[in-house]
DNA sequence: ATCGGAACTTTACAGTGTCAGGCTCCAGAT
DNA sequence: ATCTGGAGCCTGACACTGTAAAGTTCCGAT
């Protein structure tokens, strides 16, 4: 069972080189098409059309996101402050690393989300995110107020940095996200134990 | 001195309609120049194209936004709390009413958000942050982790209940974002005192 | 063998941004 | 009074986009 759709493949891969290079404005049908060797009208009849490319590109995007977000938090201290950041650094390194895909993942308003081949992924990520954040909760019940706290700070930070940052008010010289995320820890830190450092 | 190019008002407020109604993806120079009566190429000529265009309308909609953050502000009550609730309300409730501007104004890369026409206001609407936040700064000066945080937190939720609602995962049925506010806020409480604070 | 459908290609069309010229009109210089 | 230059706007054209329809090739199932 090797090779299932290979052009398909190819047509994703593409895509993705496509986003990487000249952000989402450059990813076209046609082009995408044109870098797989094939006529421009093979892209529409696999993904049924523009937005079902972008789906397909951002449930590959999900995918690698969990993954590397998993990664990057097995590789962290097993205290549980370490763990939160790390989860968080994932999130900003992976905005901040591929703009493109980033794009397509959480913006662009096409792209169906409830997508069989995206919500598998999603919800891994938040898991994730989910699990880093149950050891500051008050109870021992994971804490959803907690969640999408920790989640809308790394998000809103994430975006921020990445197109307010020519306006140039405050985002260049900004605090380390890490402080931001302290001050909304602090308070919890007597629970479990604290960690002293900054990000980056 | 009335009037100052009549036509490049009226093509703002075209665009900012088709904005509106259809989102980013339904605003064309083209569309906008039928709407105003005009020449395709007449947009063009005043703005220097489609980023010209989306730059005039993000300035105008930095514009209405600071305006409205004003606003809700100044309607609540002159407790600390109160007015940083309002702030951010303000913020979550333009995001949520006009989807289209929100994305102009934050997101679109095309935008030169340093132009002239933009700094200002968007420098205003953050200085209407930056005052909701000051009396909660542990010493008396303001706090730029604090703001950033607050900055952050709402830019990330407003952002994430827009694009990521179909989705599904956990957003429909969010806690809502005064809590998560309070999160942030609550071990700050002790600090500023109640009694007075400054208006203007 | 033949039928049917999947995987493409070719062709065509409407819509887009942008550029190159035109046309008109009016203020300021001559 | 006339000339000049440019601002404001239009017409036409070009390259590029997504999408749809029809044609082709090929392969597996009947």
């Amino acid at each position: 069972m090797r090779d299932p759709e290979p052009l398909r493949e190819a047509l994703i891969k593409a895509g993705i080189s496509l986003l990487e290079e000249g952000g989402a404005a450059a990813l076209s049908l046609r082009r995408v098409a044109a870098r797989a060797g094939v006529s421009h009208a093979a892209p529409a009849h696999h993904f049924a059309g523009l937005p079902g490319l972008w789906t397909a590109i951002a449930a590959r995007a999900f995918q690698d996101f969990a993954q590397s977000l998993q990664r990057q938090v097995d590789a962290a201290p097993p205290d549980p402050r370490a763990r939160l950041e790390a989860t968080c650094q994932g999130y900003l390194d992976f905005a901040a690393t591929h703009p493109g895909l980033f794009h397509i993942m959480f913006v662009s308003p096409e792209v169906n989300r409830a997508d069989a081949g995206i919500a598998p992924h999603s919800a891994r990520a938040y898991q994730i995110l989910r699990d880093a954040c149950l050891p500051f909760s008050s109870t021992s019940a994971p804490d959803p107020v907690l969640e999408i706290a920790v989640w809308s700070m790394a998000h809103g930070y994430a975006t921020l940095r990445l197109h307010a940052r020519p306006a140039g008010r405050p985002m260049p010289q900004a605090p380390a996200f890490a402080a931001c995320l302290a001050a909304l820890l602090d308070e919890r830190t007597r629970g479990p134990l604290a960690s002293q450092d900054e990000m980056r």
